[in-house]
DNA sequence: TTGCTTGCAAATGATTTGCACTGCT
DNA sequence: AGCAGTGCAAATCATTTGCAAGCAA
């Protein structure tokens, strides 16, 4: 998810608040977590995270990762891999699914146009009222092997 | 996902077959794990497995669902709960997707017509060759609240 | 027989937590 | 001052693995 300057702004401020409302501080510490997130080109593992940032500490970036999470500002998203993997919300960019690399575990950003994504939403509101269920979000894996793995 | 009896002895054919292929016993300790899933309504967790047959032993299990897994028979599901779901495989059953309880972290099958995953499989190609990526299956998870914690 | 399987106990490894210290507000 | 946040080390807990004994081909 690549941000320009000003969107960079926008993003603190929406996490500034976010936080806020739940009583949390935006400290040094998390912005430099946030700022990772938002440099990666998307989702990333722990680990990852800590190479773009050595200043980074496991716990507490697992602590941090958690608060955001909570805040809405963080998505985390587990398939098979060791490591989950953690991406900004899509509230804070732009709703997408993912392709999932079953060879080497990476996991990569796609978007449908609006016409997909609209019947889609139909389409699952239809089957969820079905079976009772009360839709909130969805989220679409495509698995298969990367442009790398592929070659 | 319920199969009656005669589906039920097509199931022990082609998982003897799978497991064949792999150079692996389809032992009794395997049958009844595979009964156990069968007779499960939708993706259990270990836990629940080992409830819902108590000769089932937590090593055994987890490593005999790995070779089913290996083997194509079985497919691991796994999302933020403590523990991965596992159900039998769609070549055995049916393609279908998933409503995830954010609440309780159950899982249960849902399948959308033909038309609308022809649909979606054309769509889902498109985007994975603009991004190189060579496609092999999709998973798409509802989120949401479940019948239950709806109410 | 041959070596895949199994149960039990011990090990692994990602993630979490206890605690004392730091630094916002 | 008062309490959220941080780093480090220790603890958790789902899952995996070593090993000796059991069982299918």
């Amino acid at each position: 998810m690549d941000l320009g300057v000003r969107a960079r702004r926008d993003l603190d401020d929406d996490v500034q608040t976010r936080l806020a409302e739940g009583e949390h501080r935006y400290t040094s510490g998390r912005r430099s977590l946030v700022d990772a997130l938002a440099r990666a080109d998307g989702p990333v593992t722990l680990p990852a995270l800590l190479a773009m940032d050595p200043t980074l500490v496991v716990s507490s970036t697992y602590r941090n990762l958690a608060v955001l999470v909570e805040a809405g500002v963080v998505r985390r998203l587990v398939h098979g891999a060791d490591h989950a993997h953690y991406e900004l919300a899509e509230e804070l960019t732009r709703h997408h699914h993912h392709l999932i690399c079953e060879s080497c575990g990476s996991v990569s950003d796609v978007t449908f146009d609006d016409r997909v994504e609209r019947t889609l939403g139909k389409t699952f509101q239809r089957v969820a009222d079905e079976a009772g269920f009360v839709p909130h979000h969805h989220a679409i894996d495509l698995f298969g092997r990367c442009r790398v793995c592929a070659a």
